[in-house]
DNA sequence: GCGCATATAGTCTATTTGGACTGTTAGAGT
DNA sequence: ACTCTAACAGTCCAAATAGACTATATGCGC
């Protein structure tokens, strides 16, 4: 029994598909998870029903009965009413007015970027370059593909964006390895601010700091 | 009774911050209150008693014992473990090595823009370059100032991360409502990319469509 | 024609989270 | 000197999430 759900990563996300037609829960998992990659919000079944469902209960999406076909489990179909039309616009006005701080792994990481010494950083950082070099160059191709298809720009301007945001992401990175390589991005020794070297971490060292640096290939989880 | 929540966007900042000097959970909130503004994570007071538990149970910090001031409420000092210490770096590293896709609420909105139709959409995306604007000359102020005062560098290089994303960002949503301002993106109606008008939403209408977009100035939760 | 892997659809529950609640104490105002 | 407020420090619980578990139905290989 879920209550207000309403404000959520998803809840964009499933009133935009409804938006274009009637659906049931597992099938816009399937059509979300198609286009995912860079699309909006990490993907999860319970979630997605959790949210359908105080979607429903709020009056945003109504179900418009029971399906079945061949003979699978019943699917209950949505469809977007008027009210979730005009939320869905409130909602995005919203958060496209509203800069908010968003938060990403890398910049919390890149926060204490200090304690892998210069050398472990410029190496940590040039992988990472590499990587999204990588990513980005497919990302780009794919989206020119889809344009070259005769999909309208306006569907995919969020990989535009995407794709602008990570162009950005890689000239800070070059620049700054290029900064610790050159020396001009000073590394101070130790912990904090202060110049007393308190405690662990021999003063800096060459590249990895004390424990090995992780099989750094996989994430971590 | 936590079980492991290692792997937890506060954890590297709570790791980072024992690195500097052992501290006690509520002396932490106040700490990463003050740098917040760009640094990382939605701060909450459950979820970092929750992660330092998590954490202590893990071996990577240490209660140090009981402290009492003056004569507040008992407060459990932590520190960083050996073991702590090379967690830490091998978080930060596989954080920084592996560029994961990571979703904003913008970025979400941003996929549905087109039910905002034209005239909505950019006027919403012109005010938020205003306000963007704002916020990143009073950081790129602050920046100028601590940097000015002597704080080094790498102790602020997430602050320079930020602002780099955040121009690009902007200059991304000046160039967009350029292109619908002259038509250069153009604007398919109706729901998906089917020609068809099937439903709800007068093709396009001037500035917002059906309900009014929200009382457009605090965020919308 | 029979078993097995996979796709379909959904439910259920243990972790996690956010934020309300509890109680103390130093200091400000009167 | 006395009350009142704000800062201090934590606990606790309802709401939300992720992902394991259930169960049927195709369709493929043998």
């Amino acid at each position: 029994m879920p209550r207000r759900t309403l404000d959520n990563p998803l809840v964009p996300a499933v009133l935009g598909l409804l938006l274009e037609q009637p659906s049931h829960p597992y099938q816009m998992l399937a059509e979300l998870r198609k286009r995912s990659d860079n699309n909006a919000a990490a993907l999860n079944r319970g979630s997605l029903y959790n949210v359908v469902a105080a979607l429903a209960e709020a009056g945003w999406v109504a179900a418009q009965g029971q399906q079945r076909a061949g003979n699978r489990p019943e699917r209950t179909v949505y469809a977007l009413t008027p009210t979730g039309h005009g939320e869905l616009v409130r909602q995005l006005d919203s958060r496209i007015r509203n800069p908010e701080r968003e938060f990403s792994r890398f910049l919390g990481a890149v926060t204490y970027l200090g304690a892998l010494g210069p050398g472990g950083a410029a190496e940590a950082l040039t992988e990472r370059a590499g990587r999204l070099r990588e990513r980005t160059a497919a990302d780009e191709e794919r989206l020119a593909e889809a344009l070259a298809s005769g999909v309208p720009r306006l569907h995919v301007i969020e990989a535009e964006y995407a794709l602008s945001l990570a162009r950005a992401e890689l000239a800070w990175i070059d620049a700054i390895v290029d900064d610790i390589r050159t020396g001009a991005l000073e590394w101070p020794a130790g912990p904090a601010g202060s110049g007393a070297g308190s405690g662990a971490g021999s003063s800096d060292s060459g590249p990895a700091a004390s424990a090995a640096p992780a099989e750094s290939g996989q994430p971590e989880r």
